[in-house]
DNA sequence: TATACTAACTTGCATGACGAAAGTCACGGG
DNA sequence: CCCGTGACTTTCGTCATGCAAGTTAGTATA
């Protein structure tokens, strides 16, 4: 059965995001796609099926996550250039590294450090207004 | 086919994170518990099905992101809370609500505002080292 | 005693997501 | 003509997902 709407019972940009990367696989193809994959092969070093690979490359571009690029002819082929909306998925991964580091056991096939300093990347909540780190911040739900 | 690991070609935080959290519906049910939900009907509200939200639980709950607690007996029963490990899970949520307020279109049933401020919450990039937002990343990929 | 209500599940079944494996395509090179 | 290449497509089996109905273990009420 096609997966159910996330977003059909409450509206909402969380469940709106994962309606479109939420599928098995997704994150780590933007994750590769964020360390410089391009190519169908170099996305495939995940582990990931090519029918899975491939359906996941269409949708992601139909999602105007990825734009798809020529790079060679006769024949044609294409590769998967990240957009900005698919760039700027980058904090969504990286928390899901920081988190991934902390709680979770084993290597990192990948270093993503601070160019310069070199230390490593960290997520931080801020205030879009002030933008202070928040002490504490006040939630509210409508339904 | 049970879903393939995420984790299995390529060591990575990333991965492994996705294989505790990355099933439809998972990050949907953290996103509520962060809100304040508790019990299964609440949980019931995102429109997730009861034999769904049942198994999450009770994965999440062996991943240690939850604790099954009773909150009362005749007969007994139980309410999901996170733990501290659950808890860490809110960047990546926040991530994807930053994301999904910029690139999707629709309406939130919910608000999380600084205390105080009442500046909405975003996620910025900071390294662990110095504190600083980095203005540029060294990747670096071991395969 | 029988019935209703409650919150939290479990069960049965159908559909399609997922994935492995093999095959195809359109080229160029030897 | 055969082989190699990169990028898929196809086939088929398994099981994740989800709907709808049912069950459980209590209490309350008539």
């Amino acid at each position: 059965m096609r997966h159910a709407s996330l977003a059909a019972a409450l509206p909402c940009p969380i469940a709106r995001s994962l309606e479109i990367v939420g599928e098995w696989w997704s994150l780590l193809i933007i994750r590769d796609a964020l360390l410089g994959a391009r190519r169908f092969d170099e996305f495939k070093r995940s582990g990931i099926s090519d029918n899975i690979l491939s359906s996941r490359l269409k949708g992601l571009t139909d999602a105007r996550i990825f734009k798809r690029v020529r790079y060679q002819t006769s024949p044609d082929r294409y590769e998967y250039v990240l957009t900005d909306k698919g760039r700027e998925l980058a904090p969504v991964v990286l928390a899901l590294r920081a988190w991934g580091r902390r709680w979770t056991k084993g290597n990192d096939f990948s270093e993503v450090r601070h160019e310069g300093c070199g230390g490593n990347i960290g997520v931080a909540l801020a205030c879009e207004t002030c933008g202070e780190v928040p002490q504490a911040v006040d939630t509210r739900v409508t339904i």
